[in-house]
DNA sequence: CAGTTTACATCGACAGTCAAGGTATGTCAA
DNA sequence: TTGACATACCTTGACTGTCGATGTAAACTG
């Protein structure tokens, strides 16, 4: 099933902070499991996650590192700052408002959504 | 409490056709009566629901036609057409399946989510 | 009769996303 | 060893949706 792109704006944000929040990732890693733990409803684009990233960077939230792999690959993690993690609480916060106020305006004009 | 406007990107286009499916209305009351039935979440600001308008005329999505008021003042109403019904149906399986996106992602990092 | 509310509308700017493309290296099979 | 594919990072230009500011005009209010 696809949904609107539009949808995803400015949740983007929240949900790469919580991926983070549970340990160190690189970029491409956070595609991947961004899509396996939404059950493939989220493709983050590499166009998107880079510019993201940096920017979560640039405030902050995320600290990040190189580290090679022992077959010689590198790789940039991300780590979640305090900061970051105040953030995404935060955001989580607004996220459950903002989807509630929704559901509310929904219901008050389909009352059998469930 | 306040939360970013980009979350509401793509979600406005459902909130209207939502107040529309119970009933006619013209602009400037949409915008009262969606801050009302969110209980302040939502202030939809004119210059994105007039265009948004008039783009849910083109697609076909609501009819618009003129009434006057007895008082003499001129007001544009908005009915919802049965593909605009049908359109706002979808529109809403995409949302809960957004939402449920969402929020299993962020369960699965902070489980206390609840 | 001045100030506020109602009512519709447009404009320029901005933010977030995307598709497409670019660079480079590791892996693996023919 | 060559060619295809996956990994890994990144940038660019374009598009969409929203906003704030502003405009216009009529009706209501003190």
């Amino acid at each position: 099933m696809k949904f609107e792109k539009t949808l995803l704006s400015g949740s983007n944000a929240m949900l790469i902070l919580s991926l983070l929040s549970d340990g160190d990732k690189y970029g491409y890693e956070m595609v991947r499991e961004l899509k396996r733990r939404s059950e493939n409803v989220f493709e983050l684009q590499e166009g998107t996650l880079y510019p993201l990233l940096h920017a979560l960077e640039k405030s902050g939230d995320v600290k990040a590192y190189d580290k090679t792999t022992p077959a010689g690959r590198e790789r940039r993690y991300y780590h979640l700052s305090e900061k970051g993690a105040q953030r995404l609480q935060e955001k989580i916060r607004e996220w459950r408002f903002f989807s509630e106020g929704v559901n509310t305006v929904l219901g008050a004009a389909a009352p059998s959504l469930g």
